[in-house]
DNA sequence: GTACGTAACGAACGCTGTTCGTGTCAAGTA
DNA sequence: TACTTGACACGAACAGCGTTCGTTACGTAC
């Protein structure tokens, strides 16, 4: 019980002083050289030189961290100048870009998950793929529909890719362990699987998300002529 | 420290012998009940009567339970013979049904994402959507790929509606809250969202998920003409 | 020089998933 | 019938989690 720790952190030279902005940029951090399985309290403490407890003034609780990660890190997406003459692309590239966003903080897609945008950031996304829609001739109703969905299909997207990286699973390696649960079928209890192994294997994460994308704004433009 | 305790329960007359069925059960059980969060090995225990130690006989860990409540509960789906006349009506049938087994136990759907169908149980599932698909003309390559979004699309559904009635949310209430949100934005900074508030918060959550799947569908049919 | 309000902290609580070694029973063998 | 064996069930414990409480240390205003 000595002065052996010297008093706590206290008398330290400068030490910057904690704020939500601070903690969300350490919790940030954490997430991406490892996962938000990392992001603990404890840790994101550590990473700021004090004690759990401390995070408490700036943050309500963890589940609200994470939301505010999220909000940051959907927040930050740039949105180009609308061109209605290549909405479709400008679509691919916004969704696309939100991908990247969730990719790079493995684990946070699924926060995104169930809690659709909110905030005044994000709703600037939201804002932007509407007016994108619209621009395409989607009906503003159809329009309003689809930045509910196309966010879904994208965040989805985003924890799937997440899942099979955390568990270590290089892309190759998951498609081969799928093409050989499938080939190893009974072809008379699944004859539609394993007739059709080769595409369901085929194409990889990227080309598949465009894919459902693509698919989703094909139907919405069909849906405008009908 | 008497023999109040009378040595355990192992001198009780019958009590069913544990088993991996029984304990899927069980933990199924306090999942329709409660939540996905108070399946604890502790408690699914304790519905058996037993410690958290003797279920790991049976189930390698929480995860994989887990997984295999959700593999018993997707593998439960009744699938009506094709009719390749209304193969959209029973697309849609399918995918309902996908979603009401999940939404009756909250909190399961969250499992499934990222956690596609690999059992042989889901399998049968996917097996007949793939049927389904092919008999509406849709291009196998399209139509393998459609199996995997589509089931994503059901799953990120049934996990928003889960964070909604888990929140204590009502969805009459989901909607106001959302509304006041929006119309409390400011106009010029949001003039999309603002402009169509009213299609933005319209419809209840079915409606929103058949209109994302039928779209999905059209989407598919329109590239097959073209 | 003293009192004050605020931010930071150490310690603790109750909970989690999981593991280890012991205990107990039922069946098989001599 | 007496004994051994193997499988199963269990109590206790470990390390970690999110969160809260009461106290401590500080910069500032008087």
């Amino acid at each position: 019980m000595a002065t052996t720790r010297s008093r706590s952190t206290r008398d330290r030279p400068a030490k910057s002083p904690l704020s939500a902005e601070a903690i969300v940029d350490a919790a940030l951090a954490i997430c991406r050289e490892e996962t938000l399985d990392a992001v603990t309290m404890r840790r994101v403490a550590a990473e700021l030189d004090t004690g759990p407890a401390s995070l408490y003034v700036y943050v309500q609780n963890r589940e609200e961290l994470l939301r505010q990660m999220l909000d940051r890190v959907s927040g930050a997406i740039e949105l180009p100048r609308v061109e209605p003459a290549r909405w479709r692309e400008q679509v691919h590239e916004l969704v696309r870009g939100w991908l990247r966003a969730m990719e790079a903080h493995p684990g946070l897609a699924s926060v995104a998950v169930g809690n659709p945008p909110a905030s005044e950031r994000t709703m600037r996304v939201a804002d932007h793929l509407l007016e994108l829609l619209l621009a395409g001739g989607v009906t503003p109703h159809d329009a309003a529909w689809a930045c509910d969905i196309l966010p879904l299909i994208t965040t989805a997207t985003a924890v799937e890719s997440d899942v099979h990286r955390m568990h270590g699973h290089v892309e190759a390696e998951t498609v081969a362990r799928i093409e050989d649960a499938i080939t190893a079928l009974a072809p008379e209890r699944f004859p539609h699987l394993t007739r059709y192994a080769a595409e369901l294997v085929s194409g990889d994460g990227d080309e598949r998300f465009h894919f459902a994308i693509d698919v989703f704004l094909d139907g919405l433009v069909a849906r405008g002529r009908g």
